[in-house]
DNA sequence: GTTTTTGACGAACAGTGGTTAGTATTATCC
DNA sequence: GGATAATACTAACCACTGTTCGTCAAAAAC
């Protein structure tokens, strides 16, 4: 098999999973069929298996590319200098909140239907988010230690950085109520401007 | 059937409606079987429908029960006076946090698994969700035009006061990380201070 | 104490789930 | 162009789903 052939069938196995991730959101995982995956892909069901190997190959792929893509770009703000901790949290979100608008059917499944992983990719999972929050926390506590973030609890905003892009899930950009930009900018801003020194010059 | 009957028998219905909200939040709706319920109410599954009509109804008491719950406090705050925007934004906060800390049970059902309701209630129950944030934009509005809330667009400050919560599902009381008034003080904090005008006196 | 109601039970039903086996068809390679 | 691999199809399987039926014991009502 040459390169032509292996890439025309990643191309099959992209299209069932991009059809996949966008069914387990609208439907969620248990409620959606094989036969739902075929149907649109326009194949019958056995046919899939031709290219995957189970249903929940699918939703490991969903929920672990996206854990990577996190784990990586978290990665960079890691590296760079402690004293920007206020630019990494706001550059970790902005990331967050791109992600939610532009991938949303991968990151709802990654984030509602992670709990229907068989082990021992559940416990892998849950392993991983929780070390997640704690390399965030961790950003958190080093610029409060600088001055750079008010003295406060990591854990709640930590936790708040996390849920704050949930809400997009509720933005749909056909009603248009607002622009991507705007809501991205507003929600940064209700955040950002929450974890400054009350002495910040940015702040008064 | 005199009232001591008809109180016994509600008594039974509300174990298999608080058995079924954890079931229903620990392993989703569809993946919760009634023999699972029936199972941790110690009773064959068949026997349930001498209390219930339907697995569907359990759902929507779940829903429903919440979705009145939470209309009702908006509108306590609603009735108090406009100037006081931001305290009635941190009273609704706060009313969100302690429902998610003390009935994460249903409240996670509400918010993940309501979209498993049928026909007509869905319809009604996501009509009720988009009220309700509406209504919290005008409060967030109002706030805005009577100075006490720093210009920016609203519906980003709805979405996160509406989302900042989720995060608690995260937080659980055995590991004790934080304790529950840290947890709802912190989150308050990131929240309520972010919306502050940049003059104001509770800001610099 | 008899009648009526309540609630529990085992069995079963009709439908759906993911998945496999066997086979036919198409595309690729030499 | 013939061999070979990839992929589509039909049919079926078996476990499981929510729910109903007829029955029977226990409690409530009178």
């Amino acid at each position: 098999m040459n390169r032509s052939a292996n890439h025309k069938m990643n191309l099959r196995k992209e299209e069932i999973y991009r059809v996949a991730a966008r069914l387990f959101r609208e439907k969620g995982y248990n409620a959606t069929g094989m036969r739902d995956i075929a149907l649109e892909v326009g194949v019958e069901a056995a046919s899939l298996y031709n290219h995957i190997r189970s249903k929940s190959e699918l939703l490991q792929q969903c929920c672990f590319r996206m854990a990577e893509d996190f784990s990586r770009q978290l990665q960079e703000q890691e590296q760079r200098p402690a004293s920007l901790a206020v630019d990494k949290l706001e550059a970790i979100l902005r990331f967050h909140i791109r992600v939610w608008i532009t991938r949303l059917d991968e990151v709802l499944v990654a984030t509602h239907e992670g709990k229907y992983l068989d082990e021992p990719w559940l416990t892998e999972f849950m392993q991983e988010r929780r070390r997640y929050m704690k390399r965030i926390e961790n950003i958190i506590r080093q610029g409060m230690e600088h001055g750079h973030i008010r003295q406060a609890e990591p854990y709640p905003i930590m936790l708040t950085i996390m849920s704050t892009v949930r809400g997009i899930e509720f933005w749909h950009r056909k009603q248009q109520e607002i622009s991507a930009e705007s809501l991205e900018n507003g929600l940064v801003d209700v955040i950002i401007k929450g974890l400054l020194p009350l002495h910040s010059p940015l702040r008064c």
